[in-house]
DNA sequence: AGACTAACAGACAGGTCTGTCTACTGGACA
DNA sequence: TGTCCAGTAGACAGACCTGTCTGTTAGTCT
């Protein structure tokens, strides 16, 4: 069940780059960023980041499973602090957007950003897409158990709310967007459910 | 009152370079074109480009100029369209963005596309915040005087369903986005009038 | 005719980027 | 002791990018 002892610090250098990359690439976009850049940063020879990741673009992708993860994750994290109740949960989930517009360094949905600097037909954006359909089928999902009558477009409704939320992040921080998607949110729920 | 006649086709060089670099810029991203292309592409000399144009950076302020005034002005234009109460007009600019995603090459907003590959203090963000700006001013005098209670919070709620729309055409222009904000939209007026 | 101006054509410098390659280091295991 | 392996260090090729510069062409005004 262990890794084997021999392997030093159980892949410590393509962590490091993934965290590094991590940080850069958000910060000023995968394009921002050189791979000259990320090593300096991590610390690591450059013919040990192009070993665990042959091209660019496999550092580029496997950075957004690492936010699809951070970012799914705290939506389902809020969703669940609001309660048992799917309707409460709709709305709970902007405690994420709430909560990622107040850290330190925000600046946006990772994956429009990067979305929006890669070529049309590239695999940066199929995994985007990859990642907006899974949340929306999770957010559809709550919306069925919440007893909406047209879940799909509920979801819809609500993950263009995130979606917009999270655009603007970009620009600024300002949770005040974030307080008027939630209030949104709520009419909208409110609504597809009176 | 008519332009100096000597001057030939009144600034058509200039003109070319901006409409092939909206057009590129646009469809790949500032970041994903050279001058070297935009040259190449509106058939005009580099010594030409740098005169009109002595950064490129500047070919990109004046890009996101166009896409101000052709964004805006479509929103305009479908807010008089949907009639002369501000609570129609406040639904009926969603109609811009209808149209927008049915458009062949569409691509999202331009400016969060733009912002997300620019550097933080940048011009380019500093001119992309002031379109957001006037926007949601434009908005919130419609907001109020179709007589909402608390105009600034109606337009960000409404200009954050244009983001959202707006950002997710960068994965795909599926009308169905469109139609969903402009529902919401539908929705978060009447809750806010009732 | 002469001066001016807008534009064309394209070489060039200097920098950055990705990705490859060689040579070396030190620990683990047989 | 010898082999393997992950990693370090850094040179290098080849592409691309911005911005500058030289020289030429053609039309317009005086």
């Amino acid at each position: 069940m262990s890794a084997p002892a021999h392997r030093v610090p159980a892949g410590s250098a393509r962590e490091r780059i993934l965290d590094t990359a991590f940080r850069l690439f958000y910060a000023y976009g995968p394009r921002g960023v050189g791979v000259d850049t990320v090593i300096a940063e991590s610390g690591v020879a450059k013919a040990t980041l192009y070993k665990h990741f042959p091209r660019k673009d496999d550092l580029v992708l496997a950075y957004l499973d690492k936010v699809d993860q951070a970012w799914f994750g705290a939506l389902r994290a809020a969703a669940r602090d609001a309660g048992d109740d799917p309707r409460d949960q709709l709305v709970g989930m902007f405690d994420a957007l709430v909560g990622a517009c107040r850290r330190e360094g925000y600046h946006g949905c990772a994956f429009i950003n990067t979305a929006a600097e890669s070529p049309a037909g590239s695999e940066v954006h199929a995994r985007t897409v990859e990642h907006k359909t899974v949340v929306r089928a999770w957010v559809t999902d709550l919306a069925r158990r919440a007893g909406a009558p047209e879940p799909e477009l509920l979801a819809r409704q609500l993950t263009l709310l995130l979606d917009g939320g999270l655009a603007g992040g970009v620009l600024d921080g300002d949770p005040v967007i974030a307080e008027a998607a939630r209030r949104s949110a709520r009419a909208l729920v409110d609504a597809a459910l009176a």
